[in-house]
RNA sequence: GCGCCCAUAGCUCAGCUGGAUAGAGCAACGGUUUUCUAAACCGUAGGUCUUAGGUUCGAAUCCUAAUGGGCGUACCA
């Protein structure tokens, strides 16, 4: 809000002018003021009770003079103890409302001349997404958009994981059960088989260790010595030697995962411009090593392994290149970040991955930064939490986890449900109402998902539906449904109000002042990668409109400016519903 | 052992760089529909902000320690 810089501005002119002394800008608390109060915008005044030496009364009510002679749009004041409360003329909340909010490109920053590359999704392809995916790829999705509002040039990017042993462990089971089965002949979805591939061949394996184990071997022996592991093991190198057998039942095996993933996506909503996979990059990093060799910067030991301590950073000595030459983890990521900076030369990069990686993280930025990489300051890693359920971590191999389409097609059967108690889709044809269920369903996920802080581990209860009503995506749905039912009654198309001198009810101030807070909430949300500071703003803002819409009537208004006016205050809030919710990847139905 | 993260109402969560009597939603109880969509609105009840110290005009917020929970600490990814 630029009232707020005006009025910073003549705080620091008042303190000097009445006290004779300096103050600086970031020790001037605003705030805006509290329901019960009268006002908008209340200036903290404790801080200058040191210089004023007077009592907080007496030094609020100078500056509440001072600020309500020289301040235009400060119409008055109150002071309670240390809290000057401040009225804020209506011209200047209805003038904010006509030509900011709403205005076409409100909430839309200019481009900043950055480019910001957020890297998410990161699935391996050996089984199907579940919960925990799915908040990985709202999140990404969700931040991608914020970066994009605040003016960055964002390339979306997705690292697959579509190789190594895990791989080769569905490829076997398919191999040895698998009687051929393809997506086509069985109706399952192509990650979906190959998952339960996966399982097989994880429960073959651990029949094969206990009948070792019977047999006389310990445990650890048994793992090793398992058939099924050592064919894994074995077909792994075959793909790592370009075996081509191995490699066309891999392509056809991940080709099915990638159509499967491909329908995934495309119901939850996200995409992606840029894809990396891992079968291209799992070689990469050996000249980063080599450099940071050079460097000074790793060092060798005497069986030829290659380390980096960082024991003076606080944390340990990490091994960045195995005895026998061959790469670790961090050795391809080394790599895969100088690829993806060399393939676009952006200013940031943001890792969405959960927060099991932290150290990884750190230690991978740490070692670029050691490295001299200019770029190593812009990497991030947005880190969140992992999703649990009431009895724990989700396990795919002990199958209880989540499935992301069997929740997503269960979300859209409940909104389906739901809507058709209420009896709310006269009207609709077939389509329209698969349309709205999807909206409504994949709404209700994504808002419960999305309203929590990321760092937050989050938990879901599959016994307790999502539901749909109170802090929820229909919710805030309903209320933009609302409104645009109110507009269409009166044919709105476009701005009405042109008298600046409407007395503004308490409700109607309310929602310009938060309207007029969505900017900020913006850029906060994009400095902190948090989509959750949107999904409550939003809730807040339609929480405030219902009251409005309940209390005061917009079609019916006595008087012709009036109704103008809210005509346009409803519009402006069904924008910025509109626009808020799209940039946590929900959309919202014009009827509902 | 060491490191990182979390702890707010019965449950799920807000609480912005320290600022007024700590807020929502769900669940519970009571009320609102001849009036723009009741997926809504209003009210009641519910809290020693895990604990103990400290910093200061002021702490849920910052510092220290303890407790509880999660994660990591692999020549796995």
């Amino acid at each position: 809000m630029d009232i707020e810089n005006k009025i910073v501005q003549n705080i620091i002119e008042a303190v000097q002018k009445l006290y004779g002394t300096a103050v600086e800008a970031d020790k001037i608390v605003i705030q805006e003021t509290r329901k019960e109060f009268e006002g908008q915008i209340t200036v903290v005044t404790f801080p200058f009770t040191r210089l004023s030496k007077k009592t907080p009364e007496q030094t609020g009510a100078d500056i509440g003079e001072y600020l309500k002679a020289n301040v235009e749009d400060v119409t008055d004041f109150n002071v309670i103890k240390g809290f000057l409360n401040l009225t804020i003329s209506e011209q200047y909340w209805t003038n904010c409302l006509i030509s900011n909010v709403l205005s076409a490109d409100y909430g839309q920053f200019k481009p900043n001349g950055e480019k910001v590359m957020v890297e998410y999704s990161s699935p391996n392809t050996n089984k199907p997404l579940h919960l925990g995916h799915v908040r990985n790829n709202l999140l990404g999705y969700s931040v991608a958009q914020i970066l994009s509002a605040n003016g960055y040039d964002v390339i979306k990017a997705n690292l697959v994981n579509d190789r190594g042993i895990h791989i080769c462990k569905s490829m076997l089971a398919w191999q040895q059960f698998g009687n051929n089965e393809t997506p086509a002949s069985t109706g399952l979805k192509g990650d979906h088989l190959v998952g339960k591939y996966y399982v097989i061949f994880d429960k073959e394996y651990k029949k094969q260790i206990s009948e070792l184990v019977a047999g006389g071997q310990t445990e650890d022996e048994a793992k090793k010595n398992a058939p099924v592991i050592k064919q894994a093991q074995e077909m792994l190198l075959k793909w790592e030697s370009d075996d081509p057998a191995v490699k066309e039942l891999w392509s056809k095996m991940n080709g099915w995962v990638y159509e499967g993933f491909g329908e995934t996506y495309k119901k939850l909503g996200v995409d992606f411009k840029k894809y990396y996979y891992e079968s291209d990059t799992y070689l990469l990093g050996k000249d980063t090593i080599e450099e940071g060799l050079q460097k000074g910067v790793f060092f060798k030991k005497e069986d030829g392994s290659v380390w980096i301590d960082l024991t003076e950073d606080g944390l340990d000595q990490k091994l960045v290149l195995r005895a026998d030459g061959t790469s670790v983890y961090i050795t391809q990521d080394l790599g895969t970040a100088q690829l993806k900076y060399d393939d676009f030369k952006m200013d940031k990069s943001i890792y969405v991955v959960g927060n099991e990686q932290d150290y990884h993280f750190k230690v991978l930025f740490l070692i670029l930064e050691k490295l001299g990489k200019t770029w190593a300051k812009g990497l991030f890693h947005l880190s969140y939490g992992m999703v649990d359920l009431p009895s724990g971590k989700m396990k795919s191999r002990e199958g209880t986890v989540v499935d992301a389409d069997d929740l997503m097609d269960e979300m859209i059967r409940t909104a389906k449900e739901r809507t058709e108690e209420l009896g709310k889709v006269e009207g609709f044809t077939e389509e329209e109402k698969n349309k709205l269920y999807e909206i409504i369903g994949m709404g209700a996920l994504k808002f419960f998902l999305l309203k929590v802080e990321p760092k937050k581990r989050l938990l879901f209860d599959p016994n307790e539906s999502i539901d749909f009503q109170g802090h929820t995506g229909p919710f805030i749905q309903y209320t933009h449904a609302r409104i645009r039912s109110v507009l269409a009654k009166a044919g709105y198309s476009g701005k009405l109000t042109e008298s600046y001198s409407l007395v503004l009810t308490p409700l109607e101030k309310d929602l310009i002042v938060n309207l007029s807070k969505y900017p900020d909430v913006i850029a906060a949300s994009a400095s902190e990668y948090s989509p959750a500071q949107i999904a409550n703003y939003v809730f807040e803002l339609a929480k405030l409109f219902n009251k409005f819409y309940h209390e005061e009537s917009i079609l019916k208004a006595e008087d012709a400016d009036v109704r103008n006016f809210r005509l346009d205050l409803a519009s402006a809030t069904a924008s910025v519903i509109n626009k808020g919710m799209g940039l946590l990847g929900i959309s919202v139905p014009d009827r509902m």
